[in-house]
DNA sequence: TATGAATGAGCATTCATTCAT
DNA sequence: CATGAATGAATGCTCATTCAT
């Protein structure tokens, strides 16, 4: 039931958008009455939140599995691998990202954005200080908040905006060139 | 009038947040009746429109300044002056930055920053050109692109979250070695 | 539910009038909160409609009814009943009558007003069809409209404005000499 | 300004119809402020009211010249005439006509129609009087009544709705009939 | 006299939440 | 558990009227 409700916040999401996201509409499209909601849920934000964690959650799954994958392996194609990572976890449902990073206020991503940046940040250190010689970079965790910041902004206005005259090699080129020319600064 | 209340709405927005911001409240808040917003504007989106514009214009054009005063200058100098310049203009209102960013959908702010951006990414691109030595890339637009989405929320994270550990000097190290090692890739 | 709510509608009609037909009056007088008119009725016109409605099929049934129970008995008695019974709807709530005719906009009752007058058009004229020694008048439509628009009307007109010197009785005689005359010239 | 103020009202009600008939809107359309209008009017609706006034009078004017023409002229030409004169006077300005029938509770017409129906039952009267010979109905004021009431709408109604099969020359016929048959009872 | 900015009560409508069944 | 009718505060906005200038 709480899936079928989860599902339904989720279609509405994508199909109405964030302010026809009202608990008579989920409860709608759930099949259930909307009193039955709140036997699952304390309130709309926690169907809301649920949703969107899951779809962070994924993202964050994808490019950690991706960087899991490619371990003991820093260089450039570890960086492509994962900048692809990220922008197809990014793609996949990019109907829903849109409503999620456009139409929401960021604050209800904050939690979830976090961790999947910290998430990510944290293997990122943790392979800087492992391999001391491939960053010139004098702290390793900012070295990694720097880059996880970057690219996870630079992969989802590329996906969002789709701006033309770059294409999705060169996107990942730059991203190279990026990582590559920082650290080695 | 019209700048009491634009004051007064933007007062609500910083003190009680992007929900509270109702045409009765901004009213209260500038003292005036809700009837007369509608003689200075057509409609409650129209005011916060004023707010968020004048916010970003503000920040805008602090940045295209600290660029133009250093032009014919590419070089780290710039680089460093203008991120502090765009640092500062963020500092300079934390609490707006703070609702207009995080509070507010993003779509609503969407036409205002991709102005700001469109701004500095033009001014980036003519030095570019200008200045083809100082660029390894292989295609102006892009690395202004690049650059300037990747300072923008590098600098804007860094204001509103204030990470430990990364103090303002060393922000604009990294993000010094982030342009510098890009453009030397 | 529906019925305490039209019947609050009417009431707020006929004792406040139709420019204090709003919805929190309306919901007031039925002891009921504002949103649940909106479980019942898309917006407030429909149950305005409704009200209305029911007035002029109230009239036209019970027009309708004194036709069809003089069937085959065209003549004075007919016609002269055939008022009465008009007559006699109309005063049966002549407080909504009044309110119904003069203070709403004649728009809104055009429909259903409309519709009263073809029902009964069509039963005329299919009398005068099946009697054609009834009339001398060419066409049988015409007849029928001409008759309808003038019975309603001078009824309506004598039940609202109780005209000094025009007493039931003669009212209902000169309807039966205009009849009378007109179907023999 | 008097008059400027009036032709703006009768514009917008013409134009925009009842509901958009506000002092702003008038005002504007007079050219003239809204705390002009106040100078003049009372309030909002006396300006309406001289609108439809004017439109009331300037029928009854029509019909009561008509009228007056053929006096001591009694009989078909005359009533056909007069119901001439009327349909045309209510041709004449059938825009307003419809704004001022449809869309204006009827209370708001009440009175000028009063007074035009008065006037021209009290000129049919006389005539009556004069010519006993004309009727066979025994009260000439209930016999105005009636007359002026039913050729009224029936003329009304034929220029508002423009009914399929009923042409001008079979409306003036139907009311001849109408007339001729009724005073022969 | 003329202005027009200011008023503020009032409107129709929405929707997260509750609770008796 | 599930229901869904009922709630009612809150919303954005209008417009006839006033009154200081």
């Amino acid at each position: 039931m709480v899936e079928r409700i989860v599902a339904a916040g989720r279609t509405v999401l994508v199909a109405r958008g964030y302010d026809a996201f009202s608990t008579n509409r989920v409860a709608t499209a759930a099949g259930v009455s909307p009193g039955s909601l709140y036997q699952y849920f304390p309130d709309k934000t926690a169907i809301l939140d649920i949703v969107i964690d899951r779809y962070w959650e994924e993202v964050a799954d994808r490019v950690a599995a991706s960087l899991a994958d490619r371990i003991g392996d820093f260089g450039p194609t570890m960086v492509r691998d994962t900048a692809d990572a990220l922008l197809s976890a990014l793609e996949a449902d990019r109907e829903l990202l849109r409503v999620v990073a456009e139409e929401l206020p960021l604050q209800r991503n904050r939690e979830r954005r976090a961790a999947l940046e910290r998430r990510v940040r944290e293997l990122v250190a943790t392979y800087l200080a492992a391999r001391p010689e491939t960053s010139h970079r004098p702290d390793g965790a900012v070295t990694a908040w720097v880059l996880v910041l970057a690219i996870e902004n630079l992969a989802m206005r590329w996906v969002l905006d789709r701006p033309a005259g770059v294409s999705r090699e060169q996107l990942l080129d730059e991203i190279l060139a990026l990582v590559g020319g920082y650290l080695a600064a």
